[in-house]
Formats: structure tokens, C-alpha cells, sequence
DNA sequence: TGGTAAAGTCAACAAGACTGACATAAAATG
DNA sequence: CATTTTATGTCAGTCTTGTTGACTTTACCA
């Protein structure tokens, strides 16, 4: 490929990482590694008739705990029906519970059952399996990297969600 | 959430990037930012009527200019009945070729046309300005330890397909 | 020549996203 | 107090992208 009109070598040797070959190849290392990231939970939901937005859903809510629907909408970036579909099944499963907002009526507030909190732990549990292993055979140093770089990736409002979940859960 | 029962902190204070709570904001980051990795292109794509499935077949075409379908397939890692459904509106558009295999008939080699080589371009333009900015702004170093925990997270061989891919484009 | 391999296709199905429309209850506001 | 807005839930329909299973054609190979 070399580089192409939008390159950047020219700009000088202290700029050599930001290259287009470079780039691509962050590019494919993402794409790669998200299959790999998703792999082991993906999995076990298989057993459960769940999918990955299940996984999600209930992450999140084992995250936040009594976090509203609007909220966990808004961190999933999904519309209300296509959580609701998902919700549905959990609640009438029995790992989420939802309850009536006591100031705001309006509101439901979610939470994971103990049988929820069971599968979140068994998903949670293979997922920070495959990435201990990644982070211990990486070491500190490339670990503070790669989350520095997969911040600076994010979209200006996930980034602050994700820091605001960050500060909660220190 | 702190340490539960699969917590790292208790092998000693060298390994305290490796807490629940460090593996928990690892797998968020992952979320966050898969998601403003594809925003880009995805935003492209909607005004040709194409998904991600196009965009990945494009951009490994462009990767291994001439692949066979099998090799493609093994690098998507899906079925050739969903690959072919993709594959057929891109022939049928004119942004891929398929030539008959010189040595092999049974082999069909795919080819970018002038104008999938074109959304291509715009398509990986896109992504790599993101990550371009990403890439600027957490520096060298972060970049490399970002490829490395990310090649720690592969399965196996998706990671030998990401280095077979890496040596050909050097 | 018979078996295997590469590719393509048809059909049916499922997950998970979307839009649009509508309903209900409760809060907020004039 | 009446009206509007907000939070939630739901129905119906569509789209993309994945799946399985069955079958065909063509070509290579032993």
C-alpha cells in the first residue's frame, strides 16, 4: 500500500508510529482481538439461550447497581426497544429485578438476583480469564498503553461515561 | 466489586495492574472504544446501503489483493453462505473482481475494481484518522503497548493470521 | 474413474439492531 | 388544576448479518 495521499511519514522521523502501515495494523490488531475479547463469554451465553446483548445488559447493571433504563440506554447506545426485548427475557428469567423508583415513580430501577449476579460472575469470570492472561504476559507498562490508546479512540461522550463508571467502581 | 475469589492482588504488589478492578476497566475500554472504532466507517457505509460485513470484506480484499474466497473466509471467520450474500452485491456493484484461478479453476480470486479501491480508501481514510489522533496523543510507547496486549488477546490462530497478514504489508 | 475440494446457491431461521406509532403513569410546569 | 413533558413499555415491521442443511457445478488428484 505505502503510503498514500493522506500519509504521514513526511512529517519527520518522531512521527514514524503514525504511519498508514502502522495504522492499519491497529486497525486489524482491533479487529482481531475484539473476536478474542468476545470468544469466552460468547460461549457460555450460548448454554443460557443468551446473546451478547444480554452480556452487555447485564454487565452493565451488575456495574451500576439500581442504574435506571434511561441511563443503561444511554451507556449501551441502543434504542429503548431493542433493550427492552433483551431486558424482558432477564427480568421474566429472574436475574434482573426491576423496581419502582421511590422519589421518581417513573423510573424502574434494575438489579441483578443472586442468579443474575451468578451468570455476571461466571461471564465476567472468563472474560478477566483471557485478559489477566493478555495484561500479565504484556506487562504494566504496555497495559497502561493500551488503555491509554483505547481511550483516546473513544467518542468524546463514551469517554466520559466510561470515566464516570471508571471513578465509581475505584 | 473489590477482589472476589479470582483476584490477582494477593500474589504481591508487582502485580497489581492485574486486580479485578484493572481487568474490569480493561473490558470496558474494549467496549467504548470498538465502538468509536467502527463510528467512522459505519457512518460511510450507510449512504451506500452497505454494513460492516462489506467493509471487512473490502478492506482484506485490499489487504491480500487476489485471496481465494476459502482464505477470505478463514480471516472473517464466518460461513461462505453469509460471505457470499456480501460478496454477490459487491460483484454485482462493481467494487470487487472475481477472476477464475490461473493454476487452479476451481480457485476465484478477488480483486478491488477502481471503485472499490476508491471506498476503500475513504473507508480506511476514516478509520485511520481516528486512529491517527488516538495514536498521536497517547505516544509511541502507549502505541506499542497497546499492540502488544491486543496480539496477547487473540486466539491462536487469529494471531498467526494477524502476523501472516503484518508480514506481507511490511 | 471415483473421491475430494472450491465455490456458489437456495431456503429457512435467529439475534439484534432499527423506525414509527401508540399507551400509561407520573412528574413538572404554566 | 390543566397541560405538557418524561420514563417506560409495547406492537409491528424492516434490515443486516450471522447460522444450518442440502444440493450443484466444476475441477483437481490419486
Amino acid at each position: 500500500m505505502a503510503d498514500g495521499p493522506g500519509g504521514s511519514v513526511q512529517r519527520g522521523d518522531m512521527l514514524l508510529f503514525l504511519t498508514d502501515e502502522h495504522l492499519r495494523k491497529g486497525i486489524e490488531a482491533m479487529f482481531f482481538a475484539y473476536r478474542g475479547f468476545t470468544a469466552d463469554p460468547d460461549r457460555i451465553l450460548e448454554n443460557y439461550g443468551y446473546g451478547r446483548a444480554h452480556h452487555r445488559a447485564i454487565h452493565f447493571i451488575h456495574r451500576s447497581h439500581g442504574t435506571t433504563v434511561n441511563n443503561l440506554l444511554a451507556i449501551l447506545g441502543v434504542t429503548k426497544q431493542s433493550l427492552n426485548r433483551v431486558l424482558r427475557t432477564l427480568i421474566a428469567d429472574k436475574l434482573v429485578e426491576s423496581r419502582v423508583g421511590e422519589r421518581d415513580k417513573r423510573e424502574r430501577h434494575l438489579y441483578l438476583t443472586e442468579t443474575g449476579a451468578a451468570l455476571e460472575q461466571a461471564l465476567s469470570d472468563a472474560q478477566r480469564a483471557r485478559m489477566r492472561l493478555a495484561f500479565r504476559s504484556a506487562g504494566p507498562e504496555a497495559v497502561a498503553g493500551f488503555r491509554t490508546v483505547l481511550e483516546a479512540m473513544m467518542d468524546p461522550d463514551m469517554r466520559r461515561r466510561y470515566q464516570k463508571l471508571a471513578e465509581g467502581g475505584q
